[in-house]
DNA sequence: TAGCGACTGGTTTTT
DNA sequence: CCAGTCGCTA
């Protein structure tokens, strides 16, 4: 085999810093590329990629790149398209989960999982788990499904099985109660032939054990492996890519433990500050250089990050201009929080050449992007909301996929009960209780059991079941409609199997005659379908499983395209990996940046500082950072003062400045105390760190030009002890303000 | 069984 | 403030 002439490979490695270039030329053995925010990450680890292929004949089928989410992936494979050409194709990228998915997919029977087996979402652990609290005869009030379902994926990140837990568990009663639904949950899995999120990896981890002969073959092909966003990694994911990488040495991980926000979802970091130690071998290299931020931001975000005691120090650095100081502005009200970013960023897209796609805001909690949303509507601001109500998780779509689910694993219980009665065909939950009864009884799926009850019902024969008659003649109906589709789904293409399970099922007369926005809804449905049209070339079934596997895996992120010209509005956690040249981050108060929920541990609060920093990294040219003295939480109730987050405290004081951004300045705060006197300290000591200008001495009535507000004329002027106030009424509609001497970067104009 | 209204409880981040 | 659950009635 040849691959593609990349000529000169001086080419991969130009333009590169010497350490980046040092990683691109590492070829065997592992690893470790310690990848600060904005130090070209990405670009290293496509080049190496290229390199490898270039410079050392690597076939790029033997090569496995593994990244967080899917965008990340897809950015990968673009960038790879045009450094390796055509045979990027070869090359195997994607997200852990998703690699695991395929691999199960044809070697998961050792491990007991179906070839068609199902993926459980979030929403089908949810009723699982309820299912499994009732089987086990706990009251899911004492015991809420969500908390079992999460110490249980806890459990199984660190690759336990219910036997395991239940060891681990002794003395600790709520973790014992967890591992005995767990031992439910299994089983449950086990006959409804489906693996949830965990298990796509703790199944593949098993497999490998148990296997040798299956780790081999995947260790022989994969001769090369990248893991990048190490820092995220849980125990799983780390076994697995050890495991993969143990024969030939060839691991080269990439990630920034600053950078790690996920440790609720179980990641690790441990992962990578034992890489070294793990991998005695391993070469390690810092990419200390960052390109993407004026030196003013990375310095705010080196000083927050220098308080966290746990850390290894790196030197990042930048050579990028000073750029203006990180604004921060106090609200009076998350309202007024919100209209003031959005009065800002039409300011900033109006006068300073900034366009609404270089803009962000960052938030905590999906909850604050309403006051966003709201002040977005009223001043007419075109934006992209990120998250909210996933795509997938829509009632519609989820019934629609859960349909073609069930055709696509008849044994999946949790589906079947999902659908059964959407829409509504007269089969309730008394109905479903009795079903699923009956079929645990005589130890089969529900629609077998189904089967034979509409087999009997067409001979004319009782039913087999302890079931009222009506329902009876119902789940016939039923279950006919479906073993139509059933043989559908093994001849037609995707779409046309869709179409079919729209008009059959009669889901599209009842999402259409619906009256919660039926349209709306229907839409949402074409978007679906027309999804389904990718996956219509790939032969009868297997469409169908890519599609399914394809709605199951994605995320919100993923669907994040930078398409036209509008405002983003995104949670810190889905921020990473993104930058942009104007961010925002509000609602920096205590309780809710760092999280109320995450105050109890010294651990948790430095995971929320690197939140933090990984919000105000993504930042090129402008950072803004705000806070509210007063945050409605429901509108009325609670909402006492919000005190300013002691990250404003950690961040370099010199390196801040007030920007009075509000529309409202007229009022005074409502609680002068706690929440006013950060804003004088640091207004206070902003004043006194920065030099004192020999610059303009002004007088009312001069003209001035300032760098960001444009030319102005000074209407009052204050002299103080510490510093000088003037206030300018600037042109262009950008109104009065009021300024340090000291600090606003100011002009005169000789008339 | 379905559909409605009242009530409760609870809220971080997501592959 | 919201969703999701509960209990009642037709």
């Amino acid at each position: 085999m040849t691959y593609p002439e990349p000529v000169e490979g001086r080419s991969l490695l130009e333009g590169l810093n010497p350490a980046q270039r040092e990683a691109v030329e590492h070829v065997d053995g592992p690893l470790l590329i310690v990848a600060g925010p904005g130090s070209g990450k990405t670009r290293v680890i496509t080049h190496r990629i290229a390199y490898l292929v270039q410079e050392y004949g690597v076939t790029p089928y033997s090569i496995l790149a593994m990244t967080f989410t899917n965008k990340a992936a897809r950015e990968m494979r673009d960038r790879l398209n045009r450094l390796v050409g055509s045979h990027s194709d070869a090359l195997t990228v994607g997200t852990f989960h998703s690699f695991c998915a395929r691999l199960l997919r044809r070697e998961g029977e050792r491990v007991g999982l179906p070839r068609n087996y199902s993926i459980f979402d979030d929403d089908d652990q949810m009723s699982a788990i309820r299912h499994c609290l009732e089987e086990a005869d706990y009251d899911p009030k004492r015991y809420p499904p969500r908390a079992v379902l999460a110490t249980i994926s806890k459990a199984k990140s660190v690759l336990q099985d219910s036997q395991t837990m239940a060891q681990h568990a002794v003395g600790d009663y709520f973790e014992e109660v967890c591992a005995r639904v767990y031992r439910h949950y299994e089983e449950l899995l086990a006959r409804n032939g489906a693996a949830d999120f965990d298990d796509l990896l703790l199944r593949t981890a098993q497999l490998f054990r148990e296997f040798p002969e299956v780790l081999q073959a995947y260790q022989h092909r994969y001769n090369y492996l990248m893991v990048d966003e190490f820092q995220d990694t849980n125990i799983a994911q780390y076994r697995i890519s050890q495991m993969l990488a143990r024969s030939h040495q060839n691991f080269c991980v990439v990630g920034d433990p600053d950078q790690s926000i996920y440790s609720w979802r179980s990641a690790d970091v441990r992962n990578i500050l034992n890489f070294k130690s793990d991998n005695p071998r391993a070469r390690v290299i810092s990419l200390g250089q960052n390109y993407r931020s004026t030196s003013n931001i990375l310095n705010a975000a080196k000083g927050l990050i220098a308080t966290n005691g746990q850390r290894l120090d790196n030197d990042l650095f930048t050579e990028n201009t000073v750029g203006l100081p990180v604004q921060l502005h106090e609200a009076y009200t998350d309202d007024e929080e919100a209209d003031s970013v959005i009065a800002e960023i039409g300011r900033l897209s109006r006068e300073q050449g900034f366009k609404l796609g270089d803009c962000a805001v960052l938030y905590r909690v999906n909850a604050q992007s309403r006051a966003l949303e709201e002040a977005c509507l009223s001043q007419g601001m075109k934006y992209r909301l990120v998250g909210g109500t996933r795509f997938y998780q829509r009632k519609e779509i989820k019934d629609l996929a859960a349909y073609l689910r069930l055709l696509y694993n008849p044994q999946d219980d949790v589906n079947l009960s999902r659908i059964i009665n959407v829409p509504p065909r007269g089969i309730g939950a008394k109905s479903i209780q009795q079903l699923g009864e009956w079929a645990a009884y005589r130890e089969s799926s529900m629609y077998e059991g189904m089967r034979e009850i509409a087999a009997s019902h067409a001979a004319r024969q009782s039913c087999p079941a302890p079931l009222a008659t009506r329902a009876v003649s119902s789940v016939a109906r039923f279950v006919e409609a479906m073993a139509r589709l059933m043989a559908f789904s093994q001849e037609v293409e995707v779409v046309k199997l869709v179409d079919l399970v729209l008009e059959e099922s009669g889901l599209r007369k009842h999402i259409q005659d619906s009256d919660d926005r039926p349209e709306e809804r229907w839409e949402n449905v074409l978007a679906f379908r027309a999804l389904a049209q990718e996956f219509n070339a790939e032969t009868p079934p297997d469409g169908l499983g890519s599609l399914l596997e394809r709605t199951a895996l994605v995320s919100q992120v993923d669907e994040y395209e930078e398409a036209e010209d509008s405002l983003t509005l995104i949670t810190l956690h889905q921020a990473k990996g993104l930058e942009f040249p104007v961010v925002f981050i509000v609602g920096l108060e205590e309780g809710l940046l760092p999280h109320s929920r995450s105050m109890d541990s010294e651990a948790q609060l430095e995971e929320e500082r690197r939140l933090c920093y990984v919000g105000m990294t993504r930042a090129q040219q402008r950072l803004y950072l705000l806070r509210a003295f007063r945050r409605g939480f429901r509108n009325g109730t609670g909402g006492g003062p919000a005190v300013a987050s002691r990250f404003l405290r950690e961040i370099p004081e010199d390196l801040v400045a007030s920007a009075d951004l509000g529309p409202s300045r007229a009022v005074s705060p409502p609680t002068p105390g706690r929440g006013s006197s950060i804003r004088a300290a640091v207004l206070a000591n902003a004043a006194a760190s920065a030099a004192p200008p020999s610059g303009p001495s002004l007088r009312v009535g001069d003209l001035v030009r300032h760098r960001a507000f444009g030319e102005g004329i000074v209407t009052a002027y204050n002299p103080s002890a510490s510093d000088d106030e003037v206030t300018v009424e600037f042109a262009g509609g950008v109104g009065v303000k009021r300024l340090l001497l000291s600090f606003a970067p100011l002009e005169k104009l000789d008339d």
